[in-house]
DNA sequence: AGTCTATTTGAAAATATGTTCATGTTTGCC
DNA sequence: GGCAAACATGAACATATTTTCAAATAGACT
């Protein structure tokens, strides 16, 4: 066998063994080689050069990351998790639990913190531990949903927070977005309803997600929008924040819609001490990028590979 | 111990196993954890995506970087050899190994094949098998040298060439460099030396390298040259073909002592048939341009290192 | 062609790695 | 704080890989 024809034998073994994760019995009589034979061509291979390999750093590499991206977006602070997957079921747990540890590290007495809702804020919600700060209060910054389920799903994240702050958050009772901005007006007017939104404009922390407009986005799927306004959305805005949709640059997308969402204005988030952003994945690039343009949120927790997207 | 503690861990024990090739049991046994422990670090790590293993394929990369240079240079044929480690103790004999097997598919019945001598030559010379090819006359291209070593050296080349082709070579028994050009010019009135010459110039196959101006440079250290013209050849010259110096666009650096030199005209290499040049390693790439941009070779081989730098 | 040497090969032994399982530890939860 | 479930750990075992070594093959030289 001349060495170009083993090269290419070892180049074969290198892909079965490395690749196809096959063992090298297995390689052996597959090619019809001997066991000892499969172990010095691979040797051969690495001794060669012919395969590489690369060990990662992430986390020197996630520090370099966040610096740049506080620098670029002018954020107070960026944490970010390591993740090589870009899948939402692995992603959002560990940025979750970053949250969580992040508020805990923020959180002192007398603090008010604003929350949404979603799978993000169930995630952060999961990994919440009891606090020591004393009269921290807990405020919902965005209407709920009606259907049960799903008003399960927030009462659940409320609860959580509830029970890591030692207080009684305080529930906003009301749908996300109402059918007409008349009948959100009118409900307005309940001094009640006020004060807990001026609670939410009045907390010092915010802790929020930012959504996307694909067909499945969560907002798109209660029911409280129909299809043309959904299809203008999508061609008008990339995302939402606190459930009030933004376009590319972080301007809102539609004034009508927005004036049917029950929340606080989008305004009230530049001016907190703690805007917190909570959203990660590749599909939610889009609107992080928009929600950070508009300056909602001075602190931003994703994960490396979304981070590094939004350098681009 | 939490994620990123683990992630590090995991890093640490990925540099000691791939980089320093510590086995796992020396690495449980350093860092005082258990040898199962490394083993699963060491796949929560490949799960991670921490580490990438990258197979390249030298030979389909072969095929693509020899087809780019056959066009940039416009070259009839174009052989490269896979070599990872740039050094010239392991690129040599590979080079020379396939030029002696790329001689032998385009050698046929009287032929006439120019050779010159030098390190790479020798290992050509190392790799010819007996020929089938009839009456193939061997002719050295220009002179040798009269240091016994080096004497022997050249005929080492002509002696293996004369026995792979069942003939015996015509030697050039002159020093490749006379101390002026008036000695060469009556050696030169001399019929036998005359054919001799007119022998090389009509070979249909070429075989020659090239060589740089490196202090090392062979032919900067047979005494031919004063030292001062070595610094002026540095100074104009990237390097030799058949002993006469280049620039780096392939022009006659210095015609004085090109005149002095015992050999073949540059030219001459410019119409025959096959006329190739084998050279390689990262120090040649400078000569190697030259000697294409001047149109001296229509065959290159050399390795895949030089040749991407002959890209660039 | 024949002999010598250098290289390559696979069986078997030695070593290294991966997995199982029982145990100890942490973590979530009331 | 205590309980249960999930997780991490290392000893022992099972498997996979590498090395050794003797035999076979190919190559070099006469």
């Amino acid at each position: 066998m001349d060495n170009q024809d083993k090269i290419k034998t070892a180049l074969k073994v290198c892909h079965l063994y490395y690749e196809d994760g096959l063992s090298q019995g297995e390689i052996a009589s597959k090619l019809a080689i001997s066991r000892p034979t499969i172990s010095r061509l691979l040797q051969f291979a690495r001794d060669q050069g012919l395969l590489r390999i690369e060990i990662m750093d992430p986390l020197k590499d996630l520090d370099v990351l966040a610096q740049q991206l506080e620098a670029k977006y002018q954020l107070k602070k960026v944490i970010l998790i390591f993740d090589a997957t870009n899948d939402l079921d692995a992603i959002n747990p560990k940025i979750g639990a970053a949250a969580a540890d992040y508020l805990e590290t923020i959180v002192k007495d007398n603090d008010s913190i604003g929350i949404s809702w979603g799978e993000t804020l169930e995630n952060v919600a999961n990994h919440l531990h009891p606090s020591n700060a004393n009269n921290v209060s807990v405020v919902q910054l965005k209407g709920s949903v009606s259907g049960s389920e799903m008003n399960n799903f927030a009462n659940d994240i409320i609860n959580k927070f509830s029970n890591a702050f030692h207080t009684d958050a305080v529930n906003l009772p009301l749908p996300v977005i109402f059918e007409n901005a008349t009948t959100k007006q009118v409900v307005m007017q309940d001094h009640f309803i006020k004060a807990i939104i001026q609670a939410g404009i009045d907390a010092n922390i915010a802790l929020f997600t930012s959504g996307t407009v694909r067909d499945d986005a969560m907002l798109f799927n209660l029911g409280y929008l129909t299809d043309p306004e959904i299809k203008q959305l999508q061609a008008q805005a990339v995302g939402d924040v606190v459930s009030r949709f933004i376009t590319a640059t972080g301007e809102l997308a539609d004034s009508d819609i927005d004036e049917r969402t029950v929340g606080i204005p989008l305004a009230a988030l530049r001016d907190k001490e703690y805007s917190i952003l909570v959203s990660g994945s590749s599909w939610k690039v889009a609107s992080i990028r928009a929600a950070l343009l508009g300056g909602y949120a001075n602190v931003l927790i994703t994960d490396s590979q979304t981070a590094a997207a939004l350098l681009d």
